[in-house]
DNA sequence: ATACGCTTGTGATATAAATCACGGCCGGCG
DNA sequence: CGCCGGCCGTGATTTATATCACAAGCGTAT
């Protein structure tokens, strides 16, 4: 049964690999648990002990795993250590990935001092917003660029990713010129559904659409 | 293809009526683009200008709405308002929901004073931590309560959504407690794979697992 | 009235995803 | 050293989800 796996989006149909979108957005979810028993020293887990945890079969991380290889011994499980550092490695968390904030209101100013993302090896390097009485000021320890550096910016500080934190109306607006500017992964807070090339992927944070369907079950809920 | 759809968790499986959980997830952001084209003026839309905004196909639309009845006109497509009024009525967005906070910390005022909630029909209305520094003071309009408080304010304001904004580490003792206090639908803001019975619904909010899974794909990009 | 262009609603079909189930290996133990 | 409990890896199967494709209905134009 599903978990809580984000939403990703591309443009028109495209898988990069031939592994299902779905698994790759269980990975993190195996990562996350594996620190968890690293956590409690363990060194082996089974398939069962991982599934227990993600309210999933054990199966269903067997089969998601054998698309990268063999990583478990029969009989004994997997190692807990070195099936995370496959796993990052895979999915590319073995490094840093810098990224740039769009849109630095109250929302933006969170994503800035959030500490979340710092140890998981993403990096807000630069901040942009079209208010011009907010540009050059410091917010965190960014100063905030007009929208016209965003080229620029992105190729000097090497930033993959691009957090869009502006109004629904501004948003595609914003995307396009992230996406112009080379960005193929973008985390977007704004309640639209972006329009992106087949080539870029959208990562939607959306709570109010979480609470919308909710709804639906406590309304027709027995208690 | 996929869209911005949030993921619902439940404990073991669980369906109350026989529409797929993936259709009712799907609802929210008909709404959503319904909302878009009465401001825009349409009077009547068609399952494929509605597709075209949210990037699926016009049957996906159209067998999502069957599974509810018959809103559309052969050779005309539905009228806005009242495919926009059927579905909120569906949703239960037809009427306001009271939510309790449960995390007065950085994550928790924003949420507080997030203007998102509102307008949907969506009200803060409790606000509980654990630290008794914050308890009884005041945090936008809401007094910070002790947890003891949850089963009677919950009872007493008929409170039917729990959001919750804790350390990972505490976040399925909140959990835990909410669903004692008779709350069906969690919004959980804690990267944590909650474990609730099978009548509780959650929905996850987390950027990282966004991140984490993209980068996937940024690793292999060919440009 | 009738014909026509358009779009719904839905059974049939195709595709995708999850689960089953079992052969094969591991390592410990007698 | 051979047996055994346990658990992986994976083809086969089942289940879930999406798409197709078309009869039927609507409104307009002639
Ligand atoms: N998903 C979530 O959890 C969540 C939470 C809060 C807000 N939001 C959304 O985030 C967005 C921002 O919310 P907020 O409360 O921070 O709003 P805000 O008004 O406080 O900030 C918006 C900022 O964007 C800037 N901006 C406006 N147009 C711009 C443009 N074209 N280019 C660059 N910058 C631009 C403004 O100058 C301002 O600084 C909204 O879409 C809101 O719905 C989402
Ligand atoms: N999903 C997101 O977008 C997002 C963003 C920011 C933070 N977070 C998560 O939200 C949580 C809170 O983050 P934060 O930055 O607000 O942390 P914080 O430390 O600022 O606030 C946490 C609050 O929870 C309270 N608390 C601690 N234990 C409690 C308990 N058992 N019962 C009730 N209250 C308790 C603390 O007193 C504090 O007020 C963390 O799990 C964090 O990972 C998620």
């Amino acid at each position: 049964m599903a978990i809580l796996r984000p939403s990703i989006t591309t443009g028109p149909d495209h898988n990069i690999s031939d592994v299902p979108s779905v698994v790759i957005q269980r990975l993190p979810l195996y990562v996350r648990v594996l620190a968890y028993f690293e956590g409690n020293e363990y060194e082996m887990v089974s398939s069962e002990q991982l599934a227990g945890r993600l309210q999933m079969t054990p199966a269903q991380i067997r089969k998601d795993l054998s698309y990268f290889g063999k990583f478990g011994k029969q009989g004994r499980g997997y190692n807990v250590k070195r099936l995370a550092a496959e796993l990052r490695r895979i999915l590319g968390l073995d490094r840093s990935w810098n990224a740039c904030l769009v849109g630095v209101g109250r929302l933006g100013r969170a994503i800035i001092s959030y500490p979340g993302f710092q140890p998981e090896g993403f990096r807000v390097v630069a901040a942009f917003d079209a208010d011009s009485a907010l540009i050059g000021s410091e917010v965190g320890e960014l100063k905030v660029d007009p929208l016209g550096d965003i080229p620029v910016k992105v190729r000097r500080l090497n930033i993959r990713i691009g957090i869009v934190a502006v109004p629904a109306q501004h948003a595609q607006g914003v995307i396009d010129r992230l996406v112009d500017a080379g960005i193929r992964a973008i985390l977007n807070y704004a309640p639209i559904a972006a329009q992106v090339p087949p080539n870029v992927r959208v990562a939607n944070i959306d709570p109010v659409l979480g609470l919308q369907s909710m709804t639906y079950y406590l309304k027709n809920a027995r208690g």
